[in-house]
RNA sequence: AGAGGAGUGGCAGAGUGGUCGAAUGCGGUGGUCUUGAAAACCAUUGUACCGCGAGGUACCGGGGGUUCGAAUCCCUCCUCCUCUGCCA
């Protein structure tokens, strides 16, 4: 969410930010908001004032009684029942107007960064870098859903069997192949700094809000009815509202944690023919990185993730690529976001298996994530996030990139964590 | 899940209708004393909003209600504890 005092000192900045953001008519939105909080201090400010007035009242009506002067204090009641009524109603406007406030504040994405390009989709991101050898495979080569069948490794007919498309069974080596990559994901992520933590993959309302999943994202998360809960579509969510209502001091920074969870996706409306196998699914493995930092140092910290999730990809020896996503690509909160692509070569694509965001203040301004710098003010921290790395696509690059005519040859930093080093006929 | 009990400031813990934003203790911060430290003593110490300021308002688990007035009474939800039941 925007702060609302930022907006006001920097109207300009704002309103440009959320123009390249593609929403044209951000000077109105934005002088609305200015206008709905200048009546709320006013309406508030009316309403503080009558409220000292009856809390006088009653004050001088204690007095009365204590002094027995029973007719005089039944005389004063009988004055506060107008001044009651107005402040009931004043109340309730007050309650109207902030409800209006936080309501049009929610729908304002975060406003990009000034290196980010503009554009309206994907077609307009900027490759800043390419990476890695893209290998030559085979003649008989396949994509990875025919590797899979073939080695019996995942099996997305018996997750249709058990719960429905989009929920596959990893088997055996393939489970084991998983399990690897989980281990080692964790293992770089403590090295590099981080402290493991796991967390409910449920969350509560409250929640959704803290990170900006709700409230315009709600179709994209599995909801349970009976208790009002979500299942995460990321581990950023419960890994980030940790720190909701927190102050931190500044000693405890910079907050460096890492997650694995599994995470669940509706993917409403988004299949499609070009979505196979490990390319979309709505339960999947993912290890995430976050950082909470101070203002100041937030974009180095970008930069060191970035650095971090290319280390393991060059670990694993995947080519890939590393785009600075357009205005018109950016998530909702971010102010900047680097997508990271692996090219599978036997789909002949490039499939993105991390994504790692600055959100500046956004998401610590729904969250009241604040630390007390050296003069003892409460600031606005900023939070960042990647993944370190999504398991199914990297698999799947894995999988296609390394197949040979006699199995599937395992990447060597893996090789201690799966105990073999191919996957071969079953 | 059923029965009972409880949720108060960083922590512990008083307060059951009116000078209570809240006693007291611990902790924190500043100071006195000391070569230094400890102890002792003195002062100070919640969050948010409005206001240039003086100051005002709100907050005693969340929400709603009763009352001139609510931490205190009522309703409701949440959480924790004890016992019973169930269970990985």
């Amino acid at each position: 969410m925007l702060h609302l005092a930022d907006i006001t000192a920097n109207l300009d900045i704002y309103t440009a930010g959320l123009i390249k953001r593609n929403l044209p008519q951000a000077s109105e939105l934005l002088a609305k908001v200015i206008k709905l909080d200048e009546d709320r201090k006013a309406t508030q400010h009316k309403l503080d004032n009558n409220l000292a007035e009856a809390n006088l009242m009653a004050k001088q009506i204690g007095g009365l009684m204590k002094e027995g002067k029973k007719e005089e204090a039944e005389r004063a009641k009988s004055k506060t029942a107008e001044l009651k009524q107005e402040n009931k109603a004043l109340g309730d406007k007050l309650a109207g107007i902030q409800a209006e406030l936080q309501g049009k504040l929610y729908q304002l994405p975060n406003i990009p960064h000034t290196s980010v390009p503009a554009g309206n989709s994907e077609e307009d991101n900027e490759e800043i870098k390419r990476e890695g050898e893209i290998p030559l495979l085979h003649e008989k080569a396949v994509p990875h859903w025919e590797l899979i069948r073939q080695y019996d490794i995942i099996d997305f007919d018996l997750g249709v069997k058990i719960t429905g498309a989009g929920f596959p069974v990893y088997k055996g080596r393939g489970a084991r192949l998983q399990r690897a990559l989980i281990n080692f994901f964790l293992d770089r992520a403590e090295a590099a700094g981080y402290k493991e933590m796991q967390t409910p993959i449920v969350v509560n309302e409250a929640s959704g809000y803290g990170t900006g999943q709700l409230p315009d994202k709600e179709g994209q998360m599995y909801h349970i009815d009976e208790e009002d809960l979500y299942l995460i579509p990321t581990a950023e969510v419960p890994l980030t509202n940790i720190y909701r209502d927190v102050i931190l001091n500044e000693e405890d920074l910079p907050i460096k944690n890492v997650g694995y969870t599994p995470c669940f996706r509706r993917e409403a409306g988004s299949w499609g023919a070009h979505v196979r196998g490990l390319n979309r699914l709505h339960q999947f493995d993912k290890v995430e990185i976050i950082q909470i930092v101070k203002p100041e140092t937030s974009y180095n910290t970008l930069q060191q993730m970035c650095n971090y999730v290319e280390q393991l990809l060059n670990d694993l020896n995947l080519p890939y690529r590393i785009l600075r996503l357009c205005a018109g690509d950016l998530g909702f909160t971010s102010a900047l976001t680097f997508d990271f692509e692996v090219f599978s070569a036997a789909q002949n694509k490039w499939l993105e298996v991390s994504s790692v965001s600055n959100f500046e203040n956004f998401q610590a301004n729904r969250l009241k994530l604040r630390y007390k710098n050296e003069n003892g003010q409460k600031q606005l921290l900023h939070t960042l996030n990647g993944s370190a790395l999504a398991l199914p696509r990297i698999l799947a690059a894995i999988l296609e990139n390394n197949q040979k005519e006699n199995g599937i040859a395992i990447p060597e930093v893996l090789r201690p964590y799966t105990g073999f080093d191919r996957i071969g006929e079953r």
